[in-house]
DNA sequence: AAGATGGACAACCGCAGATTG
DNA sequence: ACAATCTGCGGTTGTCCATCT
């Protein structure tokens, strides 16, 4: 990839840095310039990095440099753009004023309904909450928030209405949901909270095996996060399979995120982005089609695999999540880059699987093939504080099919 | 009119998890 | 395996501006 620097975009010759006279302008010395940078931020010897309010010019250049790098590598910013802030700083900036899809103005009343039933359901958990409200930020919600708690105080009201009470349940124990006690300090785990897939029908696939179902399996290191992706012009919600960690299989050797595939357990590629980080690195190493042609093909894929290759009919049926939990592992969205460690043998994929789609080929190059033998870790033990899931509605569920 | 107060918003900081070399 | 670096989160503080006294 070209770099193209910043300040090359705005045509700046070299010496030249409006930053600095927009600095004496504002005259804004932060009280603690002195010590509050990292050493790599600010090495010895490197002139001091801004702080306070951005001016238009330093904007501008971080968005051309965000609109020709993407987002990400932000300590890169800093050395290639020619702006002088730290990493930080730009993310930040970038990421509560300068993203292209922020909503501006007032909260309505339908976010403040949602963001108080996230509160009483989380807590503090802004950048969780702000995931649910597309198009604002965890500053934001946390800024309403604080100045909602003084005002309600201060005048002698209910932090919650009446209406909003009414609508929280008491949390679900289902298995992906973070609650209070299974939180460990600042996790940045991005989960799918199932009550908010109620509604989504997804196409769900399950390799009909005859056999006793078993869960759960060993969850994986990799985390999900929720996202959207535009699917012929309708956008639709989309989600990494490692986040649900169980899967329809018949082997407990078989890890989440798996299918059978020659006899062995295959890992399937996953997405592990949303819409707004889509060009994060992971993306970049998928196979170049669009995101479209890669879930189409995705479909396909997944029937072809299972039925050459176990030589079992795949059962495709639309089920709603609440049918669903904790089982399902969304096929329909696994794509991208398999990066899971441990794995023995990457080579095998496609060529063992004798697919005549180029386009599952594509896809299959990159599954690698997991180790049963990795333990499972501290964060998958936590997450479900040790207790069995509830299985039962998985015998249901199959005698309905 | 001037100072005080408070709300809204912006930005920074420390910490900790994730990633990279 | 380990250290260094990067990144993201939540708490806190600073700034601006409108309103009040």
């Amino acid at each position: 990839m070209t770099v193209v620097e910043a300040g090359e975009v705005l045509n700046l010759k070299v010496g030249e840095n409006p930053l600095l006279e927009d600095e004496a302008k504002t005259g804004y010395v932060s009280p603690d310039d002195q010590d509050g940078e990292t050493a790599s931020e600010k090495p010895s010897g490197a002139p001091q990095l801004k702080k306070g309010p951005w001016s238009p010019d330093e904007d501008k250049l971080l968005k051309n440099y965000v609109e020709a790098h993407g987002e990400g590598k932000w300590n890169k910013v800093q050395r290639n753009s020619g702006l002088n802030r730290c990493g930080k700083s730009c993310r930040l900036r970038w990421t509560n004023h300068l993203r292209p899809d922020l909503k501006k103005g007032s909260f309505d009343n339908e976010e403040i309904d949602k963001i108080l039933k996230f509160y009483l359901k989380w807590g503090p958990k802004w950048a969780k909450i702000a995931s649910r409200l597309p198009g604002r930020t965890d500053n934001e919600i946390k800024n309403f928030w604080n100045t909602r708690i003084k005002k309600t105080e201060k005048q002698g009201l209910p932090i919650y209405p009446e209406h909003v009470l009414s609508q929280v349940k008491q949390p679900q124990q289902d298995m992906n949901c973070e609650t209070p006690g299974l939180s460990h300090g600042k996790k940045r785990i991005r989960e799918i909270e199932i009550h908010d897939l109620m509604d989504v029908k997804i196409l769900f696939q399950h390799l009909d095996y005859h056999k006793d179902l078993v869960v759960p399996t060993k969850p994986l290191k990799r985390r999900a996060s929720i996202g959207s992706l535009k699917i012929s012009g309708e956008t639709k919600e989309t989600y990494c399979s490692t986040d649900l960690n169980y899967v329809l299989a018949r082997s407990e050797s078989v890890p989440t995120g798996s299918a059978i595939a020659s006899g062995y357990p295959v890992e399937l590629p996953s997405v592990q982005s949303s819409s707004s980080t889509l060009s994060n690195d992971w993306l970049l190493q998928c196979v170049s089609a669009s995101v479209e042609q890669q879930i189409h093909s995705s479909i396909q894929s997944t029937e072809t695999i299972s039925s050459q290759t176990t030589g079992l009919l795949p059962t495709m049926s639309e089920i709603s999540f609440e049918t669903l939990i904790p089982m399902v592992y969304p096929m329909i969205h696994s794509f991208g880059y398999s990066e899971h460690e441990s794995s023995p043998n990457t080579d095998i994929q496609a060529a063992n699987l004798s697919l005549g789609s180029d386009d599952v080929s594509q896809y299959y190059q990159v599954a690698s093939f997991f180790d049963p033998g990795v333990p499972d870790t501290e964060l998958g033990a936590s997450f479900f504080n040790d207790t069995p899931p509830e299985t039962s509605f998985l015998n249901q569920q199959k005698q309905v099919s």
